[in-house]
RNA sequence: CGCGGGGUGGAGCAGUGGUAGCUCGUCGGGCUCAUAACCCGAAGGUCGUCGGUUCAAAUCCGGCCCCCGCAACCA
């Protein structure tokens, strides 16, 4: 079976759950659904990056161990991801042991392909603020001539220590080639462009080991030196797989690392480099996606403003949630969250045109015949231009989402909803069982459950509670959405002339 | 400084040479199966600005104004 692996970048412990977070997990877990859906053999990973020397001092500011500090977040993503129907099959730890024996094993792989050598790392360090700064940092601060801290201006400490580098220089032509014979390599192309210029403007070796502080990897073979973190949370990717007891696990290369815009030069730069100084294949494609703005501000520790998404669980059902933060803005692009927004979005696109399609077509099955479908006689110009709009939807969502549209799959769905709110006036079923007219009242009933069902097969990754309480209100018993495959569900035409139908029940209440 | 993206009816967006389109909102009408839902229609834009190319430009070229991203290990 084709294999499908999409991950979500390794979240820092140091920081609580946030509306970012669950975005990019949620994405995550849509493409997970709708592969498995599609027929693939699927991974899908995600997890938490524990090591670093904020932690480090988090913990000790609090008096704990950084695995005490680690555990307690840890602790709230397990329990916040099945909240939100997140379907992993793993969720890697980087203080675990299997994930360490990834990381030294990958350090390995870079040494002996000489692409590791031991310097002197240079940097300003600021003592009172414990704060290091880049030349670069200083110099856009316009401190570097005076060599004081941008922040609170007083003088600053040359520091020398020893450090191991990785040559990334020495791949810049061949990453330089693989961005460009790859368009698809990174998402979405202003992206694409950036890492481009980046790139072309000359990539110096990186620092990858830390001696200042204790919390992370051992580098092998000299443990006062510790794993800089970046090298150590990219190879999450490999360690959750298995590497290295095998060396190419099966689901490697990963079909879509989704990550947040600000971590893309480490996705799009030193991971692929890395994975070529490795000789390992490199990921299919890396997509970047926005940031949230909550109610127009900037969200941000500091004004405590960021979402917490217990807070939005109590106020709104996982799936809406979900529907909401794929649907409201194109992925790759910023966004907002308000509640005014989601409210809309809500009552228009899934009270007004999903649900009470859902409804209405159900109640005049259960009013007319019983709840049971009829057969279909002759069908005309109009059922046949239905049945076309939902293959073609169907394929154009299996496009979009291919391409990490989630919106543009979301609005090809509503509009095919529409259309089957259009079909209703066009056909008058009411109208229909007024005259009589068995044949085709059956026929025009027949083609809206139909119409439903595959809607509700195509919403299952959004929303996988909300579609099964549709396909369960259709089908007449619990349906399993998770067990549902495109080419024995997918097809028009599955539900059979005597089938029996529930009565209807509002899915999507409207919000007042 | 530089590189890149963008400025289209009240809001959010699509539209790379030939009557300016979509969703929401607003207004009017219709229907009555339905979650005061659904369907139809209308109003509303000189497509940032100035100039140029062309029979013809939102769409190509140049100047200018404005916003945003890349430089801060927050998705």
């Amino acid at each position: 079976m084709e294999t499908y692996y999409v991950t979500t970048p390794i979240y820092y412990v140091n920081d609580e759950p946030h509306l970012g977070h669950i975005y990019t997990t949620i994405a995550a877990d849509v493409l997970a659904r709708h592969e498995r859906m599609s027929g693939r053999d699927v991974f899908f990973l995600t997890g938490v990056d524990e090591h670093g020397q904020k932690v480090q001092q988090a913990a000790e500011a609090r008096g704990i161990t950084p695995i005490e500090l680690a555990d307690q977040v840890v602790s709230r993503y397990e329990s916040l991801w099945p909240e939100l129907e997140i379907s992993n099959n793993d969720f890697i730890r980087t203080s675990s042991e299997r994930h360490k024996q990834g990381v030294q094993a990958m350090w390995r792989r870079l040494e002996n392909a000489g692409a590791i050598y031991k310097g002197m790392y240079e940097d300003w360090y600021c003592v009172p603020c414990e704060t290091y700064w880049k030349e670069t940092q200083l110099k856009d601060a316009g401190c570097l001539d005076d060599k004081i801290c941008p922040d609170c201006r007083r003088p600053l400490e040359k520091v020398k220590e020893e450090s191991y580098f990785f040559r990334l220089s020495a791949f810049q032509d061949r990453l330089l080639a693989h961005i460009r014979d790859n368009p698809d390599f990174i998402a979405p192309v202003s992206r694409r462009n950036e890492v481009l210029s980046f790139v072309e403007s000359g990539l110096n070796d990186l620092s990858i080991s830390r001696t200042t502080f204790s919390w992370g990897v051992p580098v092998p073979g000299d443990d006062r030196h510790v794993v800089y973190v970046w090298i150590d949370a990219l190879t999450n990717y490999l360690s959750a797989l298995g590497f290295p007891e095998h060396e190419v696990p099966k689901y490697w290369p990963a079909d879509v690392h989704l990550i947040g815009k600000d971590i893309l030069r480490f996705h799009a730069v030193y991971w692929p480099c890395m994975l070529m100084a490795a000789e390992l294949p490199l990921p299919k494609r890396i997509f970047a996606h926005g940031w949230w703005t909550v109610e127009g501000e900037k969200m941000s520790k500091s004004k405590g403003n960021a979402l917490r998404p217990a807070d939005l669980l109590v106020d709104y059902s996982a799936d809406v949630i979900r529907y909401f933060l794929l649907r409201e803005v194109p992925f790759g692009q910023d966004g907002d969250f308000a509640a005014d927004a989601l409210k809309q979005r809500y009552n228009t696109e899934l009270a007004n045109d999903v649900g009470n399609l859902l409804n209405r077509s159900l109640a005049m099955l259960n009013k007319y015949r019983q709840g049971v479908l009829g057969r279909v006689a002759d069908e005309e110009d109009g059922d046949r231009a239905l049945i076309a709009a939902v293959e073609a939807m169907q394929r154009d969502v299996d496009t979009a989402i291919n391409q990490q549209a989630f919106h543009t799959a979301l609005e090809r769905i509503n509009q095919v909803v529409r259309l089957g709110n259009r079909y209703v006036e066009d056909n008058a079923p009411w109208a229909l069982a007024k005259a009589g007219n068995e044949a085709r009242l059956d026929t025009v009933l027949y083609h809206l459950v139909e119409l439903l069902r595959l809607v509700a097969v195509q919403l299952s990754p959004f929303m996988p509670v909300k579609s099964a309480a549709m396909l369960a209100q259709i089908h007449g018993h619990a349906v399993d959405v998770t067990a549902l495959r495109l080419h024995t569900d997918g097809g028009w035409g599955l539900l059979q002339a005597g089938h029996q139908c529930s009565k209807p029940e509002p899915t999507f209440p409207r919000m007042e």
